[in-house]
DNA sequence: GCGTACAAATTCAGTCATCAAACTATTTCG
DNA sequence: CGAAATAGTTTGATGACTGAATTTGTACGC
């Protein structure tokens, strides 16, 4: 109850037009009065709320429910497909991506653009970014919907409260105040533009379009290049004080293990990063353009049974075990999804993994622990960010409702 | 916003309720005036929110203010000492602690038993508790004040929705049902009973009574007899999904080192426990019984310089380090305090640690971690608990309000 | 085929907590 | 001693919800 200001009959409004509107959204096709039902509102406070909600065209009126037995049918509501987008952009190490999502979490353009080598700098970056993000708003325009917000994934270490990219080790950008510059650039200065990390994203991704709305606690772990985790608790993400939170890659398994480029020894990601596992199933490396695909190659070995290939991912199984291990520990998460990379290989980490949970974790007799693989595939970052937009108008729809007061 | 009920006024009542205790709370001797004006609320409410307070007894007049310069002097409200007082206990290895703290955080009254030897039975444990809880209450009469409530402080996991006490190795306690136990023993059945966490509870001590407002992210690392810590995020304690959240002890701080109790590897508890810590510094074993103090006669050989303690301790703090960089990358929380046994050992600990946290936090470089003692003594845990009640008496006035609307 | 039971949705008066502004009370300064 | 400044109270208006009554629409039974 720290510092939250004044309430009033607004933000009566706010609460509860935010709490109808994610009740359409969790089952489509309710009527008036069943949302009244589920929420514990009146219908007549329902009704109202809910006509603000269609002028506004965040909500549709979908016709006569299809309903058996007698009475009147109610009406069927729904998210608006025509209602404002979210629009999501990913700035990968060589890729570009983009993607309009609506309000039901359904992607309706995404396209993705390969930017070339590593290492360009942050001018061009941040120009490209700002063209993209012109082309995807007039691709908006063309489908006649409106952008309600941008978001933006970086595979860095995002500050939250002021959208500045404190380190990107694998873009080779330091301090670029990000969310000031996108705003610059974009000129979308009316409406939010967030920035957030891949991986945080990426496990938001997982909860809000996985499919599993029963599990609303997760850690989901994103190997691409480096390994970050996005921590999921209570159905929202736990960022960390600063928004530095989930920084997996730097756990130590192995303190007398090789030393990082971090200057630690024996981190996740230099024993269980994608370089690390190729590198000990003998898989030649991969060009530094990114043009090899040593993941594919490593696949094929495991199906061929090649007893190289399966120590080494056995053994990433088992560091991962012990990184995840102090994860539960630590935050008493039950649920570990595995995403990007480890998403294909989970077959084989599977087991390991679950051994040394077992094993390590101090609650593992009374609370199992469960590891899944990602339903998303590597757009999971991006829709995460266009996600955040959609998300943020469905927690706070009261500035899209600008209606009349009755 | 998800399943959170609908709003109404009284919705609204209660948020500002809690607003205007609050800002009390943190500054006292407050002017209904500048409490508007801190909140944001205008006079008016601010009246008619303070005079109810007055009347449950929860505030006090304490008549004109003191100020200088012209105009009307306000009239300086505080919370009542003489309001509703927390009632916490703690149930130790060896033995039971209580105090009675009032709404401004003050101990009125605390007192603790020697209950002799672990191993003591579930059934002995349990009525030891219901009869100081008793005590307690008629203490609280004679004092005429009533109890808000009562926390009980326990050495184990416990699961927070229902007050289960899964494991306690300490105690040798399994799957006791402290909180439905506890309310039908004591008969305590008209006001909260909340059961959590000894570490947790200490951290909480540590931010409500520690006298560090301006921090409000934190790690209190309590190492009594096992390692335990309470995670302080934005002035709210993180429990983790089930309430599990916080136990370090088990983190794998070298997964090749030596087996610990639990059936991992290298856990922090196993190498920088107490026990570890004297074995390792060559003091000898404390009595099973806790009379031996081997602490003092670590201190003692410390101020002698004697190096293979000194070895000890400084190994103690990289180990540490080594846990709470993890924690730090994890969580991304800035500070960590040590508390219980490290507090007295901080001196030596701290440069050891920060060496470690340096070279291995991810954010370190521009965002730097602070390492400080707890300003709380054994009493931690206890405080926690009976904090734990009036915090929510500040949090949630309005079951004391019972009076009229206007 | 028609009336009745039933459910959805709307209408309208009533309640309640906030706000804004006017008003009273108290203190200082010139 | 009066003007200015600050604290606190009173009063009427506003807005959002509730609850009950009303209207609208559908299905079942006779």
């Amino acid at each position: 109850m720290n510092q939250s200001g004044p309430a009033g009959q607004h933000t009566v409004r706010r609460h509860n037009s935010a709490l109808v509107l994610n009740t359409i959204a969790a089952a489509g096709g309710l009527s008036r009065a069943s949302v009244a039902a589920r929420t514990g509102l009146t219908k007549a406070t329902v009704s109202s709320l809910v006509d603000r909600m269609l002028t506004a065209g965040l909500v549709v009126d979908g016709g006569p429910e299809h309903r058996v037995g007698r009475g009147r049918r109610g009406t069927a509501l729904s998210l608006s497909p025509a209602g404002p987008h979210g629009l999501g952009v990913e700035i990968g190490v060589d890729t570009l991506s983009c993607a309009l999502v609506d309000l039901t979490g359904r992607v309706r353009v995404s396209w993705t653009r390969d930017v070339g080598r590593r290492g360009r700098t942050v001018e061009e970056g941040l120009s490209q970014v700002a063209d993209l993000v012109g082309l995807a708003r007039e691709e908006a325009d063309r489908l006649g919907v409106s952008v309600g917000g941008v978001g933006v994934a970086v595979p860095g270490l995002v500050e939250s409260s002021t959208g500045l990219l404190r380190n990107a080790p694998n873009l080779g950008w330091r301090d670029v105040p990000l969310h000031d510059e996108l705003r610059a650039r974009t000129g979308v200065t009316d409406r939010p533009l967030l920035v957030g990390n891949e991986a945080n994203l990426a496990g938001l991704a997982e909860l809000w379009f996985g499919g599993r709305e029963d599990r609303r606690d997760f850690v989901h772990v994103s190997g691409e290049i480096g390994i970050g985790a996005g921590l999921v608790v209570a159905g929202e993400l736990f960022p960390g004080v600063r928004g530095f939170g989930g920084e997996i890659g730097h756990l130590s398994v192995d303190p007398a293990g090789p030393p990082c480029s971090c200057g630690g020894r024996g981190c996740l990601e230099r024993l269980a990063g994608r370089a690390a596992v190729l590198a000990a199933a003998g898989v030649p490396a991969e060009a530094e353009d990114g043009t090899g695909d040593g993941m594919a190659e490593l696949l094929r070995r495991l199906g061929d049974d090649d007893p190289v290939a399966l120590t080494a991912v056995t053994d990433t199984g088992r560091w991962l075990g012990i990184a995840m291990a102090d994860v539960i520990n630590l935050l008493d998460i039950p649920t570990v999804v595995l995403g990007g990379t480890y998403a294909r290989l989970e077959p084989w980490l599977r087991s390991p993994l679950l051994a040394e949970l077992d094993r390590r974790v101090v609650s593992s007799g009374w609370a199992p622990v469960a590891v899944e693989p990602s339903v998303l595939g590597s757009r999971a970052a991006v829709q995460g960010a266009a996600g955040w937009v959609v998300r943020g108008i469905l927690d706070d729809p009261e500035p899209f409702l600008v209606g009349p007061p009755t």
